[in-house]
DNA sequence: TGTTTATTGAGATTTAGTCTCAATTTTAAT
DNA sequence: ATTAAAATTGAGACTAAATCTCAATAAACA
């Protein structure tokens, strides 16, 4: 199901609205790849001619979140960015300290071991995120 | 080693200095079991009669955490929240969505598998944050 | 179509964190 | 102990992400 239907049924199910506004901003996030931030995704619309506020890109965003049609990735700077969760499996992220790069993996084993931990605590986990800071191939050569 | 020791060597190494107010923070530090967060070692600091300023205090706190006397462990609201490394061995968190909650635990597997992970991608890492979000198993019966 | 209720945008507000800069303190060398 | 050089301090200004306010507007649905 495309982003856009997920949302309506989303926002239907708890009584709000499918807006212009609302539906301009996640046919943006569709037709965006990769990470992505709301100030920048703020920027662009408006580039674009979009006449949508700052405050609803930001509002959209949560709802987005709430309704888990896209995810945090990561604090860079002192802002968060966010990523589609798509038809995507789960996957995790290693980090370029140096250059930024981000490289997305998902590991079988991983997933399940973190289950095993979990039952070991008695916690019953909704969802994980695991970041690994380092250096790309690229960027330990120098 | 005391927390302490490791700042004034990790200052001297770096050519700064070890003043009366990074003494007052590091010994709230040591003092402190758990997380903390900046502003709030402000106010309990301030509220004991020191007279050191919130700006050093960040400031302090961003030295810490170069020297890697202290970590980052989570965002909560919009602001950063810091554990001692100590002599701690490395560790994760599960953190309860109910109560808050946070259960920290090791896995030598885990660590283990993330290397292998990290290999495979040519990837060098330093760090890495894992955190697993779900109920405590208190939250999670009711 | 009309009524109800949620949403919008503009700008104000909040807040974590950083920055500025003159005054002060530390440090190491005399 | 004096001194000079360099780092640090505190007060408050500043920045920027994110949220809030509220009157005007638009969506939903009968
Ligand atoms: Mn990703
Ligand atoms: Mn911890
Ligand atoms: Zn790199
Ligand atoms: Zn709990």
């Amino acid at each position: 199901m495309r982003e856009e239907e997920k949302l309506k049924k989303f926002l239907k199910a708890k009584g709000l609205k499918f807006t212009k506004e609302r539906e301009d901003i996640i046919r943006e996030i569709e037709n965006t790849e990769g990470h992505f931030d709301p100030d920048g995704l703020f920027i662009k619309m408006k580039n674009r001619g979009s006449k949508v506020s700052r405050a609803s890109v930001y509002r959209t965003i949560n709802l987005l979140l709430e309704s888990g049609i896209i995810d945090v990735v990561e604090n860079i700077d002192r802002h968060k960015h966010y990523e589609k969760v798509k038809d995507k499996t789960h996957h995790d992220h290693m980090i370029c300290i140096k250059c930024g790069k981000v490289i997305e993996f998902y590991s079988p084993t991983l997933e399940m071991l973190q289950q095993e931990l979990c039952e070991k605590e008695g916690f019953t986990p909704t969802k994980h995120s695991l970041e690994i800071y380092g250096y790309c191939k690229q960027c330990y050569k120098k």
